[in-house]
DNA sequence: CGTCCGTTTGAGCCCCGTCAATGTATGTGG
DNA sequence: CCACATACATTGACGGGGCTCAAACGGACG
């Protein structure tokens, strides 16, 4: 069951956590975990889950969730390849982890991890890297929500997918694919899914984007796109 | 000027991050940074300065806040004693860090207190913990700003800071003194002044709270509060 | 072709943002 | 001590943006 990963011909192993390890160590680490393929709408683990396992992502992409009595989701924070997720120290989950798209990752069992982080400081400094672009990541998010109209949170919001689309932060793309539905981008914003689709519209009415199916956007003029959401 | 910390009597020696060193490494720690006193709305600093310092808070209350060019404040992130600011691996800051109240802070510059982590793994790992914790904190204010209704918002953000305001985690306060404004509490919640100010004496209405002056606060119903926010 | 799922579009209403006035606490100078 | 200024909070009136409810549309897959 737990072959040693190939690490070797890994897409994200020089931006991962795993990446600050020497090769031995990184070998190391690579006997205690494990791959595993999410398919869309799979849970990796919930809220409340004592399962204790943690997760660098190889590729897709997975969301951490909320969810209100009344059953409203709220999306937290969007995983991109090399994130990383997992609670290093709660006893247990407190939101829930879901693939977005088919998604692979490289799974390892909290208590493992915290293990080697105590044996491997270089793992435990590329963590705290990691953990302090998540949290730069959470506040822009925030920075998103409390925008006045919904205007301003939808085109905030494709120019940051943008971004995260983009592989290489310097050079980012101007056409991607959605990973998320109407509803979810609504909770994200805070908005509704007709409110999502009715800025959607006008935004390509405005001629700022353009629209490739459901899912599919163009962003013509990211400029004044990236100015709307200031 | 850099005379050593008096590490000793430090009423937060045991939870900041500082606490997982040894007495001999704290004391060389020590020897790195200096106290700062600021004043309510004093600037720690800026969004785009280059100064890299970080510090930990020893008493009072900062936040971390965003000004979009229309010259609105959103706050980001409320930090309390015992917490950490600082950007340890970007080039420059990317908020601003302002008082909340009269502070004390335990200040460093950024390069030197990087080197300490790497000569102590154990600071490093105390401040992935803690990182970790902002993190969660930072995902418990997206879920507040993305909630349906003022109502729900203003109950959730007191609950918050009722528990922030209790000095241990088991026993929360039901009376307090809120360190904001009613701007500042819309700035966070993604209200205005008047709609916050509306919900507060509606909730004092209905018989959820009482109120000591425009900033004190006493949850007379938590458990309704606390099922109103859900 | 029919079903399912997600998106789009429309109509109506209500919550909350805006503008404006008043109330209250604190500090400052005459 | 009082008049005044400043800053913040409260309250009211009003209009618009976004939520709710509802229906039509479109693609994927049987």
């Amino acid at each position: 069951m737990n072959d040693p990963l190939p690490c070797a011909t890994c897409p994200v192993r020089d931006r991962a956590a795993c990446a600050a390890l020497s090769d031995h160590e990184r070998n190391e680490l690579g006997h205690l975990g494990h791959h595993r393929t999410l398919q869309r709408g799979e849970i990796l683990f919930a809220s409340g889950d004592r399962s204790s396992i943690c997760a660098t992502l190889i590729s897709g992409a997975l969301k951490i969730s909320s969810f209100g009595e009344d059953g409203i989701e709220r999306i937290l924070s969007l995983i991109h390849p090399a994130g990383f997720v997992g609670e290093l120290f709660a006893p247990m989950a407190r939101h829930d982890v879901i693939a977005l798209t088919e998604s692979r990752l490289c799974v390892f069992s909290t208590k493992d991890y915290v293990r080697a982080i105590e044996r491997f400081p270089a793992l435990g400094r590329a963590l705290l890297r990691r953990s302090s672009e998540d949290l730069f990541e959470s506040r822009s998010l925030i920075d998103l929500t409390t925008r006045r109209n919904a205007r301003q949170k939808v085109a905030g919001f494709l120019v940051s997918m943008a971004h995260a689309a983009s592989a290489s932060p310097c050079r980012t793309t101007n056409v991607f694919e959605l990973p998320l539905t109407r509803g979810e981008i609504g909770g994200m914003l805070g908005l509704t899914i007709e409110t999502v689709s009715r800025q959607m519209t006008q935004l390509e009415t405005d001629g700022l984007i353009e629209r490739w199916g459901p899912r599919g956007v163009l962003l013509k003029d990211s400029s004044r796109l990236t100015a709307l959401a200031a």
